[in-house]
DNA sequence: AGCGATTGTTGTTGTGCATAGCAATCACGA
DNA sequence: TCGTGATTGCTATGCACAACAACAATCGCT
């Protein structure tokens, strides 16, 4: 029907982050969970102690957007904060936090799983490695 | 520095498509289109008269979401509408639209082309077959 | 001590997409 | 022929994500 669209990797590949976003929004939601939060989480599993402006240089957040989402993740009880010094303050899961994350890789793996299987035994192999290199190889 | 993250294809296949997104509306920008007015335009080439119904129908945007883009592209100049009948009405480029889709196609084909060749040439024709598999074998 | 950089923050804007609701119209079976 | 259900175009509204400008407080370095 859209035979021009459907051949350019650049619309396929839109349109399948599109689908799978919001297929791990769907899921992750069941826990009060948005994509954008599990990353976040994950993060300060790997660094507790980060600030929050290392946080958003790490995934690219800007500064000012990382302010609602942490505030949110505070005020649900996931994630604390201890100052560092008079301006900056290191984040850290809380014991609910962590359990919260827990549950959320349960969900995010069996999401990856599910993702990979979809794809042919063939294709499946080079797909990470062709989106990081789309993805790092930006040169702006 | 965060290896959990793009170790997920998920993760990475979001911020692929983020990237590649926001560098193809940047490009398109540059003719006054965003990536939807783009496919839109495209859609039109292939099926002069579509309604706009259909169009939603084809690349999946919500009927309500097609007013303001329409809307757009009409104020542009570059479509047109032609009663059908008492409640449908059919699109079709205009002269201008031709046109501008005309140079947008370049601009789309050196995006792509450029998109390709930054994936390692091994993993280069995997893209396309993995993400369609991913996309379309969606179960919702 | 002073100055440039950094941090957390507020506020605003724009884009993409979803949903609900509505009036007008169409299509098809009774 | 009628009328009921589906379709069409549209308004309005909300959410998620992200960009930008501006600001006060603080830090780090010379």
């Amino acid at each position: 029907m859209h035979d021009r669209l459907l051949a350019q990797p650049g619309y396929v590949l839109r349109r399948a982050a599109n689908a799978m976003s919001a297929e791990l929004s769907r899921r992750l939601g069941v826990l009060g969970l948005r994509a954008t939060d599990a990353s976040v989480l994950i993060l300060l599993e790997e660094s507790p102690g980060i600030t929050a402006s290392a946080i958003g240089r790490a995934i690219d957040i800007q500064r000012a957007n990382m302010v609602p989402l942490l505030r949110r993740l505070e005020d649900a009880g996931l994630i604390d904060k201890t100052p560092i010094d008079g301006k900056s303050q290191g984040l850290a899961l809380t014991r609910s936090g962590r359990d919260t994350l827990a549950q959320a890789w349960t969900i995010i793996e069996s999401f990856e799983r599910e993702l990979l299987e979809r794809i042919p035994a063939e294709h499946r192999d080079h797909l990470l490695p062709a989106l990081t290199a789309l993805w790092q190889g930006e040169d702006d």
